[in-house]
DNA sequence: ATCATAAATAACTATTTAGTTATTACAAGA
DNA sequence: TCTTGTAATAACTAAATAGTTATTTATGAT
């Protein structure tokens, strides 16, 4: 007797699983190296709901992408740095991006392969330019308010600002296997990972401060 | 009347064909996006020829990624930092990794592909743990001869500063593409690179120097 | 000259792959 | 309860892909 087993229906779960088991796949590995067949297989669900629904395997790509890229912006705004003190904000910045990536590998390969296909899949994206938006907008406000308490230097350029606190976290962590090798020691112990944050943000912040304000804080220490 | 083109034998000429268009290949597409005929066609070679002399596509590509690794190292070495002063050979170095990410944009795709299959064609490499094994050492020895001068801070980890050296151009470089979406600016400029390369420069100085040196370097300027 | 060895080539194969077709099953509105 | 649009599934296909087989050809040693 043969067990046939109900079929439920539910788009929008479905959707969300399909999508779901493709980041993982996706980040996995990589767009090239990724299949449909193990998406559909993951998703629970089959190849012909995922063309239904996405399209084809780019498009799938594309909107895993623009997701992981919101999530990661939503999250930083949701920092909400500007109700802390200057210092205690940019801290808090180099620590949530080392602890983003840490915990978000996905995005990190996300981002790597996008790379190799030279950003074409969002390159017209409107969500991303949204989403961008006011990224550079809230470091300005950080610095120009440290600026203005007598903390930080003045000229920087927020965007060089952004990359290098996205560089240092996110260089450690995407290359910790080839880094592994090279160094020849441990990179993700407890121990090599609070050192490598703890020179994160001592790095951030003699980018950031004055002379005076760095002088201060050795003297506390 | 059939054109005979004559079969010229030369292996190291083919081999060395082989390799050269696997990297193009491995870099353009990441290992999981080559293809092997693509590699044979581009090489004036064919697949049969790439079996025999590499056995399979992952050792191809563990040999193109050790090749890379050992051109980058040796170009490192062949700055020859020692005969600098400390400053000055600081700043090389910052100069020279912009520079050789720059010139050498297969080098950070074949990276970024190993460490996506977490650096397992590498893991056990001889090779690659050789040639590793002085570039900490060239480091930690810069950093020994500024403190001696007296321009140096002391205590600094040099797996930390080869790391952050790295970071900060490799960052800026393998995301280029998405990065010039997020920020809406044109990140290979002429002039948005001699900026990034200046930002990096007072980086690692600020990391670096003491105190004192960094407030003579201010004065100066 | 000839012969053994290795270099070169093309044609082949078994699988895998992205994308499609054809069909069945469900559920909401009339 | 009938109808209709759409969710779900499996079986299919044409192209591609890593790796092989069979064969020819150049070259250096004797």
């Amino acid at each position: 007797m043969a067990v046939t087993r109900k079929q439920i229906r539910n788009p929008e779960q479905t959707k969300l699983r399909i999508l779901a088991a493709a980041k993982i796949e996706f980040a996995k590995n990589g767009l090239g190296g990724a299949r449909v067949d193990v998406i559909a297989v993951r998703a629970k669900s089959n190849k012909r709901m995922m063309y239904h629904y996405f399209g084809n395997k780019d498009a799938l790509f594309k909107l895993v992408l623009e997701q992981a890229y919101g999530d990661f912006r939503t999250a930083e705004a949701a920092l909400d740095l500007d109700h802390e003190e200057p210092m205690a904000a940019l801290k808090k910045l180099v620590a949530f991006n080392w602890k983003y990536f840490l915990d978000n590998p996905e995005f990190i390969t996300l981002v790597n392969s996008e790379n190799l296909h030279k950003a074409k899949h969002i390159r017209n994206s409107k969500q991303m330019q949204e989403m961008s938006r006011n990224f550079v907008g809230r470091m300005q406000t950080l610095l120009d308010r440290g600026i203005k308490a007598g903390l930080f230097r003045k000229n920087l350029d927020p965007v060089q600002m952004q990359i290098t606190v996205a560089a240092i976290a996110y260089h450690y962590l995407t290359n910790r296997y080839t880094g592994a090798i090279v160094f020849e020691r441990d990179l993700m112990s407890a121990s090599a990972m609070k050192q490598r944050l703890a020179f994160n943000t001592e790095t951030v912040l003699r980018i950031v401060c004055t002379p005076e304000t760095l002088r201060k804080l050795e003297s506390e220490s």
